[in-house]
DNA sequence: TACCCGAGTTGCACGATGAGACTGAACGCC
DNA sequence: GGCGTTCAGTCTCATCGTGCAACTCGGGTA
């Protein structure tokens, strides 16, 4: 058994939960983007098992996501730090986010992403990349097999339910 | 232990995770994109254990995301559905799927999103609701506390490290 | 020297998951 | 009527993931 991995899936968002997907892995990222890096602090913020935090940081190190930074010589001391690949997963997150706000918020948005340039709310939302076109719901696209695809692989006609 | 629950933070991401954080459950979701709507039909596309899928279709409906829907009197057979909130999940999909398709697909993307309008690609990109802009990265927005906001509330200056 | 801090490491109990068998209510065929 | 098949679960048990709490080690400081 393999606790985290998704084998039979040929599917990049399972690729994407076979480093991600793990209980609090997210969370340990909000931190980062939050600005947090040290073991002590992620711990404290989390309140998660020092082990548990322990084997996400190694993990996410591991798979390029995040990167250790010596900070201190004697003893020589590490912070932990997105890398590129882990900066690219800032959509996730606020996508997550955008979810929460909107069906589990009774109380409003906890927090907001606002636009730096001009104090805009900032969300995740669906774009074509060749028209513009933004905010596409489930029934303005389709699902196509891609170069990446095998024989059988699973795709649908539409993403949008009947 | 609540193993699914993080009841420590104020934080939407942890509320949608929460829901959706479980170990398969964004892969039922996805089949629910794809159009399976059936027990069995889930059962043989993800490979998973019985027991818990029942368990993942069960709190998916309980948490309002899916919806049984009989499609047989006798013997009574229901098959699910995403409701509005779940079709809402989508850019979370994509999201993940993007990530994926950048980061860990060497053969290529498997699947592609593609739009109904004009045939370019989608994918889930950080915009603003006010100006427009997309495409937007972490170090072009910022974190405010929000009407739900709490005493103490976690927020940093900027989402883009140092 | 004693104490504190930071970054882990360790041991153990309990819950989550996986594998596989089982159940019940049909339906169709011989 | 009996049998086999299908569908949507239900159940049992072994293994692994997580949580809790204590511990370890290598410093620095009073």
């Amino acid at each position: 058994m393999l606790g985290r991995e998704y084998a039979t899936q040929n599917c990049s968002i399972a690729r994407t939960l076979e480093i991600v997907g793990e209980r609090w892995t997210l969370l340990v990222l909000r931190e980062c983007f939050l600005g947090t890096r040290r073991f002590d602090d992620f711990q404290k913020q989390l309140g998660i098992a020092r082990n548990v935090l322990q084997a996400r940081l190694e993990r996410l190190v591991d798979e390029g996501v995040l990167e250790r930074r010596r900070y201190q010589e004697r003893p020589p001391r590490y912070e932990y730090r997105l890398t590129e690949a882990g900066r690219d997963l800032l959509p996730v997150l606020i996508a997550l986010m955008g979810w929460g706000d909107r069906h589990r918020a009774p109380a409003g948005a906890p927090t907001l992403i606002l636009h730096e340039g001009c104090g805009g709310t900032v969300d995740a939302a669906l774009a074509c990349e060749q028209c513009g076109a933004t905010g596409l719901r489930g029934a303005q696209v389709v699902v196509v097999a891609g170069p990446g695809a095998v024989p059988g692989q699973r795709v649908s006609a539409t993403t949008a339910p009947a």
